[in-house]
DNA sequence: ATACAAAATGTAAACGCTTACATTGACGAA
DNA sequence: TTCGTCAATGTAAGCGTTTACATTTTGTAT
């Protein structure tokens, strides 16, 4: 087995006290013990065993995180945003990738929540806004560490909010493409995720405002949105009874694909044919023409989350919900600078 | 505090021994009992400290995986792959993100060595094949728990690896380009990373192959990757001195920024411009036109990997060495077919 | 040199679990 | 009824730390 604390200070020929206090870096340790110490746990290769270390401290400083998907691109970035900035506040974290199935939330979570973690962060559609049944896990969880939300938005004791405004941005976008030449507009979205309904909201009330229905220009696409054949397909279905020149998407992913669906149909973009995604990903640049997208505030919004965290932990009064402003950032495939 | 088993013994009227029995499902424990048991562990939303189980038990069942960069797309699908074949197979994974530097790489090993994990599994470049002393830090903590390679090769004892044969599939292609139409072909990659140098030495033989000196075809580009203007400048820079009128890229991204730079000179894409991408990651179908890539079997190896792991833990004799092959995915930006 | 305060170090309890071993209880055979 | 057996349950030690408190050492002023 591996060595312990007491085969250091037997090493070292002094108390295990006096080693355990060089290890957290104690400051009434004499100079000299000290480095005597640090010699030998330095020559037998001593590691803390981290439970038992776990037993005896309140605080780890340790965060855990929970993502639906590390493979979103989306989500993976916003992870690491996080880990950085944790990393820097001299926090440590400890990534769960859930899926999206409740029951593997609420499993995760509990798990989690037994390591001591100091606070949760939610990355990703946990909060289920329909029931409140559903919800309990989190308050629940809120009750005994801060719980952080990135992109959602919950009024619990102990819950801590930062988002993007999703349904101004898109109430906004919305309201600029119907003004535009190409003005028959259609929403596409994916998930039952919070911000996709938000979006939804958004671009409803634009295309309410005019007039029309809304419900007869929002299309739910339910799949993976990375599959371009199959939303290309989507489209091809939706053109059958719906005429559309434009598209505002709640993914860029789903916006790449309605633009292969205008190359397959040989509409020019962005003269006949319009398209703008959401969150300015990598993807944005990789095609061509390139997309114009929503920038959602992703990094400054992870940086005040971890702010507002650490504010919380250090006991501070912090603000429950911080919201950011979208901005629309034009490429190729929108022509309203012209 | 939480609530601990002592509590929930009392409450139940029995022994902790038997409410740690119930918790790990031991058999001999009478149904009635178990019943009263579980009924106040559900009542009062019991869950066992992980710590103290750790210090208690041998094994967690868990693994740590260390990933040098999860907002990369296809380091983030790998891990994805493996966190769901642990799940499946009854292990926890604990993530740490390193980033690139040694000493970090180091840390969090050792952090994740401290937590009692039953192996680790190594995502991204670890593996340094310079220099002897970097790569130690691996073999030692070889000597504690089983570690597992992705995409990287090393022959230490208790190292597993599993690989893509990078050589052999860059050597192919490039064989296949210098033999098509448009036979000035470069070859761009960016990192340091163990397939990189791979890559890097199928190409060459090829191109040494015939006559030439592979040096002058091969060019590294520092930055990231995902910065399409920068790769494209870069290119732009290369065509000063060079001619090539096709492009073998070691990553998705750097060949998207080749479609772009083709673009921009007005090079009709694939007639007058080929460029093939490694990785045969989402940004394929992203791009218009679609990019022929490389697919290096992830999801596979990942299997593989876990596979092997198992059958390690399990005390089975595995392959130390689990080498697949790439195969080329033909898409738009290439004639082979033709 | 002596006394005393302060600094350094040591001792031992506590953290919440698992589990070997001890004890109790139930049931069937004699 | 009485014993033996085996299943169910209980007792207590141990896991490797941290840390309050106790003790020793050091340094300083007398």
């Amino acid at each position: 087995m591996s060595l312990t604390i007491y085969d250091i200070s037997e090493k070292a020929g002094v108390s295990i006290a006096t080693v355990s206090r060089v290890l957290n870096g104690a400051t009434n340790v004499r100079s000299s013990t000290k480095e005597k110490i640090l010699k030998v746990i330095e020559e037998y290769g001593y590691a803390p065993n981290a439970f038992a270390r776990g037993m005896g401290l309140h605080s780890l400083k340790t965060i855990g995180i929970l993502c639906v998907d590390s493979s979103d691109i989306y989500l993976a970035k916003a992870v690491y945003y996080i880990e950085q900035d944790l990393q820097a506040n001299g926090y440590e974290s400890l990534l769960c990738c859930t899926g999206h199935q409740v029951d593997m939330k609420k499993h995760y979570l509990n798990l989690i929540l037994s390591k001591k973690v100091d606070s949760i962060i939610l990355v990703g559609s946990y909060f289920i806004s329909n029931t409140e049944e559903d919800n309990d896990y989190i308050r629940q969880a809120a009750k005994k560490v801060p719980v952080m939300l990135l992109n959602a938005s919950a009024d619990y004791d102990n819950v801590y909010c930062t988002l993007c405004d999703d349904y101004s941005s898109t109430y906004d976008v919305t309201v600029k493409m119907l003004n535009s030449d190409t003005s028959d507009v259609i929403y596409i979205y994916n998930s039952e995720s919070y911000s996709g309904l938000r979006k939804l909201g958004g671009f409803s009330e634009a295309v309410n405002g005019i007039g029309k229905n809304a419900a007869d220009y929002a299309f739910k696409y339910n799949g993976d949105i990375y599959k371009t054949e199959d939303v290309t397909a989507f489209l091809t279905e939706i053109a059958k009874t719906h005429r559309f020149n434009s598209v505002i998407a709640s993914e860029d992913a789903l916006a790449i694909a309605a633009l292969k669906y205008a190359a397959q149909k040989g509409l020019k973009v962005p003269e006949d044919f319009e398209v703008i995604g959401y969150n300015n990903s990598v993807l944005c640049s990789c095609s061509t023409p390139s997309l114009t997208s929503i920038d959602n505030k992703l990094e400054p919004m992870t940086h005040q989350l971890v702010n507002t965290l650490m504010g919380v932990l250090n006991g501070q009064e912090m603000p429950k919900k911080s919201l950011f402003n979208g901005s629309l950032v034009e490429r190729e495939t929108t022509s309203f600078e012209k």
